[in-house]
RNA sequence: GCGGGCGUGGCGGAAUUGGUAGACGCGCCAGAUUUAGGUUCUGGUGGUUUGUGCCGUGGGGGUUCAAGUCCCUCCGCCCGCACCA
């Protein structure tokens, strides 16, 4: 047979047939079984956008790897996915199409399932779900009361972020810049009551398990820290000239340069600074300029620092000095206490503003050595600084909170960036919140009873803000307390609510009904051994989702504080974009390279730029449809380049050449698949281990040399570079496509590396292997089978070509066994012509020898 | 400004963790097969010379018998946060 000659393998018809086999016997159905360790996979589950993209398949290919890959090892693997679908876009497109919110999302979630299935994703289908899903929400709202009832949401008249366009509350963490995450609309602020959850009560905990999270990458933990931002110090009471409750309480990280102080600063947002606007117009207008510059980030970043000086003087409290108290721009009140003590010589801003305003600098921080270095010394001794002078910054720092506290002016005090999380929404789309509100008796939660509260269908989207609030009937109901007439909450919950427990949710198989969380279940399968998304859910998700396990673990639910072991963050797919000298955007199928190497508009002939490798997107017209590719190339290809060459976590470029060498590679598996079977190879010829003896010497080396590639590969794929598993994969082929003619004389070993070859190819891709599995007479699935172990023995090399070296620099090799005394060795370096040449008549002056790596001579 | 990451052929990227730099792939070149193109199989491919050699992992310096890898220093790119007291 010449291999040559076998016909290109149809992906379709067999992609087809294994996902059809594996459906319909729920092949990956995941059973707690008490006999194997358990591994639960997860990959964030989906936005049903009406599209699968090519970010999505690079995504779940990755987590489907580890999951098959897990299986063969032995593991019991949870591997789920559904949908995450509630949100706005739902209620964008009904409003511009027509329709109902409902109606699309679950005709993008049919679409989307089947293109997921089309990539052969072995998920347990029967633990599907969409967060719409009234069993779903109902009992999230469950869920709810049970924080409710344990004081963890609360509802509070607060300025809130209202992003104009989507006419819709923002979290802060929902804020980008100032403008809205969605729309990009720059954010304003208003008052209005809110449901907020207390993230707050968990601050600390958040903050210290940061540290266990090993298996996450550092750049995530690092985000997650600097959001929850700590910072220790002290606050700090300062008398005024200005009467009665004008004490001004300043918080600083800093306490001991208090000697350095020689003004105040607060907050044009500041209580006192409001009051004073009432009586001095300077003050007023400084901040209404303020406000109206603090709208725009941009502005916000270059604007210079300013302020008033209020004519107030506050007394130091060690010493006589009075400072003068200004409203300055730089001072935020939504930390600390909106108030700060200046000290110019030892802090940047500080310094501009004295500088600017002629204000006094004293420095009380000088280096050991004691040279004198202004400004911004940030460690040394203390000077000038009455009982604090020759202390240390930290000893000072001590010293001076204690005396603070013995007179009563200041104590510890420890401030946090986090703030509560507000779950409001004015919106439609999303899980009702189950409170109603009762003229007698306020704020009152339903009965558990009385759930699920179902979001009524017959709404209407042709008004602006909230169709629940106008609704005729809904909203009107009984008050579970009195019985009275009562107004049901019209806000729905963020989505971020739904996302922060649904990896809990798939704990449980579909069979079960009424409880979504049993913490049996729960406990099995929690915590998620790896979690696999992108870097933009750092802060926002993977932070509820934490306080999410928290809350629940304190009301019962379950018994998980932590959620995610190991959190990988996948790099984006990225494309060549291609513009017209206008700037307009262009289709790569729109551009060609004309004859001098330029490119040029197929159309017109106008001159093309090539811009950069950017994220795939529908505006820079640089996408891939994952339909037409798997149509094209099949799912096997595709999933194979998704993660060929380049690490997992890093910027993935695509090129159309790549993906077709991959496609090339699985027809060239195809060969040797279809090849192998020809000369006898398969199943009945697998028995036991080959006796290395007794073959021929370069079949006794692909062999050894196969065991080095299942070492590579399982390495690989533990430490998920899949690119390096791919490449040793490649290798392993190229070289048994040296040895064909050697198959029929071979055929037990050639048997067994096919059959371990189809192994290690399994997990990247499933359909080609499940065929050939199946074709050369193998029992059961790929998967139900166990990975293929390596003989330790079969890596030790035992013949070495040695790099002989003359002082540092290569001058040959020599071919020697691995344990062949030195002296020989070194005997035969020198015979090398290049080596003698490189040594002639110098004296040797010393030989290096590592045993197994290299010869050294120095001369 | 602070924090994190990165810098290796024409390109994506490897490198047993201090020991033959460039595995594997893309692209390119050649041979075989083919009526031809494509496919397929095999070989080659860092630069520069070829008698040998010399240079080469962002630049410069250092440690070492030996540095992509360790130390110092400078430069450049990407990401995140940002008047956080």
């Amino acid at each position: 047979m010449d291999i040559s000659e076998i016909a290109l393998y149809n992906f379709s018809a067999v992609e087809r047939k294994w996902q059809d086999f594996w459906l319909k016997n729920e092949s990956f159905r995941a059973d707690c079984s008490p006999s194997k360790k358990k591994y639960y996979v997860l990959e964030m589950f989906m936005y049903p956008s009406g599209k699968v993209h090519i970010g999505h398949v690079r995504n779940y290919t990755i987590g489907d790897i580890i999951a098959r890959f897990k299986r063969l090892r032995g593991f019991s693997v949870l591997h789920p996915t559904g949908w995450d679908a509630f949100g706005l876009p739902a209620e964008n497109a009904a409003l511009k199409q027509g329709g109902h919110p409902r109606d699309w999302t679950y005709k993008n979630i049919d679409i989307m399932k089947r293109q997921m299935l089309s990539l052969g994703f072995s998920y347990d289908w029967r633990r599907e779900f969409a967060t719409c899903d009234e069993k779903y929400y109902g009992f999230q709202q469950k869920i709810f009361l049970a924080l409710h009832k344990k004081g963890l949401i609360y509802r509070k008249k607060s300025e809130i972020n209202w992003d104009p366009v989507d006419n819709c509350v923002l979290a802060n963490e929902q804020v980008i810049g100032g403008c809205g995450w969605r729309s990009g609309a720059p954010v304003e602020r208003r008052m209005l009551s809110q449901w907020f959850l207390k993230i707050t009560d968990f601050v600390d905990e958040l903050l210290a398990e940061i540290d266990n999270l090993k298996g996450w990458p550092e750049k995530v933990r690092i985000m997650q820290q600097n959001w929850i931002g700590k910072s220790e110090g002290c606050s700090i009471k300062f008398r005024t000239n200005a009467g009665n409750n004008s004490d001004i309480v300043v918080f600083s990280t800093r306490p001991e340069t208090i000697f350095g102080a020689t003004f105040l600063a607060i907050s044009p947002d500041h209580p006192l600074a409001i009051e004073l606007s009432k009586t001095n117009d300077k003050i007023k207008a400084f901040i209404e300029e303020f406000k109206r510059g603090s709208v725009a980030q941009e502005f916000l970043d270059k604007q210079e620092k300013s302020g008033v000086d209020t004519g107030i003087l506050a007394d130091h409290p060690f010493t006589d000095r009075k400072l003068p108290v200004y409203v300055a721009n730089f001072v935020l009140m939504n930390y600390g206490t909106g108030a700060v003590f200046a000290t110019p010589a030892h802090d940047k801003r500080d310094y501009d503003f004295a500088v600017k305003y002629g204000l006094q600098i004293e420095q009380v921080v000088a280096s050991p050595e004691g040279c004198v270095e202004l400004p911004y010394l940030d460690d040394g001794i203390l000077i000038n600084s009455d009982f604090l002078n020759g202390l240390s910054i930290a000893e000072g720092k001590k010293a001076v909170i204690q005396k603070l506290c013995d007179i009563g002016a200041g104590k510890r005090e420890v401030f946090f960036k986090l703030m509560d999380w507000g779950i409001s929404r004015q919106r439609y789309w999303g899980c009702p919140i189950p409170m109603v509100h009762c003229e007698k008796c306020g704020v009152v939660p339903l009965k558990e009873e009385d759930l699920p509260v179902i979001l009524p269908h017959d709404v209407s989207f042709s008004e602006a803000g909230n169709p629940l609030d106008r609704h005729k009937t809904w909203k009107h109901t009984r008050c579970p307390h009195c019985g009275g007439e009562a107004i049901r909450e019209t806000d729905t919950l963020d989505t971020f609510f739904d996302s922060s427990w649904y990896f809990l949710r798939f704990c449980m198989n579909d069979s079960d009904d009424e409880n979504l969380l049993k913490k049996d279940d729960v406990a099995h399968w929690m915590r998620v051994d790896q979690y696999i998304g992108g870097v933009e859910h750092a802060i926002l998700h993977l932070l509820y989702a934490r306080f999410f396990s928290k809350a629940l673990t304190e009301c019962g639910f379950i018994n998980v504080r932590e959620p995610f072991e190991n959190l990988f963050t996948q790099g984006m797919v990225c494309c060549m974009t291609y513009r017209k000298e206008n700037g307009d955007w262009l289709f790569p199928e729109e551009v060609q390279k004309n004859a001098n190497g330029e490119y040029e508009v197929i159309a017109t002939g106008e001159r093309a730029i090539v811009g950069n490798f950017e994220k795939m997107s529908k505006s820079k017209k640089n996408t891939v449809d994952p339909d037409e590719i798997v149509k094209n190339y099949g799912a096997d290809a595709l999933r194979l380049f998704v993660v060929s060459d380049t690490p997992p976590d890093r910027d993935f470029p695509w090129s159309d050449e790549g993906l077709e060498g991959c496609w090339r590679f699985i027809n060239r598996v195809w060969r040797l698949f279809i090849y192998a079977k020809s000369q006898g190879i398969g199943s009945e010829e697998c028995s036991g281990d080959p006796v290395l003896e007794n073959l021929d010497s370069d079949i006794q080396k692909l062999y050894k040399d196969f065991h080095r590639t299942i070492k590579n590969v399982t390495d690989s794929l533990e430490e998920r570079t899949m690119n390096k598993a791919v490449a040793y994969i490649r290798d392993c082929v190229n070289a048994v496509y040296l040895y064909l003619e050697k198959m029929v004389d071979n055929k037990p070993v050639f048997s067994i590396i096919i059959r371990d070859l189809i192994k290690l190819m399994d997990p990247i891709a499933p359909h080609i292997c499940e065929e050939a599995w199946n074709m050369l007479g193998f029992n059961g699935l790929v998967s139900d089978n166990s990975w293929p172990d390596y003989k330790e023995e079969y890596l030790e090399i035992s013949t070495i070509d040695l790099p002989i070296q003359v002082n540092g620099r290569l001058r040959g090799t020599v071919s020697i066994a691995v344990d062949e005394s030195e002296d020989v060795i070194f005997e035969r370096a020198l015979q090398i012509p290049a080596v003698k040449n490189a040594i002639s008549s110098k004296p040797l002056k010393k030989r290096i020898f590592i045993k197994g790596k290299i010869i050294n001579f120095v001369v």
